[in-house]
DNA sequence: TGTGCCCTTATTGTATACAAATTTGATCAG
DNA sequence: CTGATCAAATTTGTATACAATAAGGGCACA
């Protein structure tokens, strides 16, 4: 990350998920230049890379935009990712070695150990639970399919939302990573093609219900300012 | 096409589809940018683009090739393309209207027209051909499902390989796009689905025919040389 | 002959200046 | 007051110069 291009996608990046820049907001190169205390030569290089995955848009006239995400996409992402994770879990269950069944064994005895806890850890869900989706996605062997879900993985309001994640929901992930294992340990890839479709639609509805309480706690905040 | 990145984006394109810069070849910006008439600068923007499209790949160190794809990643591409340019195809048999199934009828007398001759145009084909999937993909409603299939429809060995392809699969394309509007009329989605599946797996086989064939030619060709 | 190192050369990364295009807002006619 | 029009200001696009980094090649040494 050494690179004034990559600091810029960086930065960016982060300002978006956090949510400091909101959906909708405009993107001047200038400004974010300075921001990130690199020349527009850079930040003109990470936008690029920003809208490659759908995290800004350009308007008719090449301005740049934060991009929202209706419920609607949102929801189509999912669509895709439930079939494209569905056919890697399918062709990782052909491929997979022992060793890499441990390894997956060992993640996700770490994203357990933080989702049964009494206060569960969050943010070590998310990150162990990505590194449980990309080890399955880098077993399946097809690059092209890695660099399409690559787009649809990242999706920033998702990540905010996590925090209102329901501690059941946490526990199924476990569960049903833990199942899916157990396929691959079978090498049956309908079984695995089946839970871990299964596993992206449930966390949809997971995200939908998170999204829409903390769409409710906002309205209500609304008013109590006004 | 009037800025100087699109330019550069179209040329380097049309260089890497033709053939004239054969899959493995480095690409230097410098000499791009002389070919292209423009400067670094648009020219590092549109490789940029030909990256996202798979069309070209970079080097560890960031040095620059035109992408060669090996059968398997081509097999990957179609397996991909029709897992996705089905669930295009189901989404659109619950959306179609009248007039886009007459639109779809017309662009497919266009191709029987090309295909049935005496002599098949294939050139026709091919445009016909890219204008019906275009607007299945478009009247399924994703614009995320029509962002993931821009990566993958763009394939350049397939075009230089389309003129190889016997007449009787030319023909069968028009058959099964027919099929496909029947599927439409009757909004039978599951129906439209299997059809534009086994539509795509079908054209991988006549692609991989029609290459096998043409690199025993090849072959034949070298031999002659040497 | 092979191997590792350094120097030269080529290529990519970044900053800056300027050109082209778009937005903004002010002015004026109706 | 509304809407059109034009100029100023802002923003994006392109060219060019320079800095940083990697490839290639010769040389010493084993």
């Amino acid at each position: 990350m050494s690179r004034a291009s990559d600091t810029a996608y960086n930065t960016i990046r982060e300002m978006i998920i956090s949510g400091e820049l909101a959906p909708g907001d405009p993107l001047g190169e200038e400004a974010l230049a300075e921001i990130c205390g690199v020349s527009r030569t850079p930040v003109r290089d990470a936008m690029r890379r920003l809208e490659a995955d759908l995290l800004i848009r350009r308007s008719g006239t090449q301005r740049s935009f934060v991009a929202d995400w209706s419920l609607d996409d949102i929801a189509d992402a999912f669509e895709l990712r439930a079939m494209l994770e569905g056919l890697a879990a399918q062709r990782a269950a052909q491929r997979i070695t022992p060793a890499a069944i441990k390894k997956l064994e060992s993640i996700n005895s770490r994203l357990g150990k933080a989702v049964l806890a009494a206060n569960p850890d969050v943010d070590t869900f998310l990150e162990t639970n990505r590194q449980f989706h990309a080890l399955v996605l880098s077993i399946s062997g097809s690059m092209r399919l890695e660099a399409l879900l690559q787009t649809l993985i990242e999706q920033p309001i998702i990540w905010r939302t996590a925090h209102h994640y329901r501690d059941d929901e946490l526990k199924n992930s476990h569960r049903e990573h833990a199942e899916l294992i157990a396929a691959f340990e079978r090498r049956d890839a309908a079984w695995a093609q089946s839970i871990m479709a299964g596993h992206i639609r449930r966390a949809f509805h997971a995200y939908a219900d998170a999204h829409h309480s903390m769409a409710m706690a906002d309205a209500r905040q609304s008013r109590k300012r006004a």
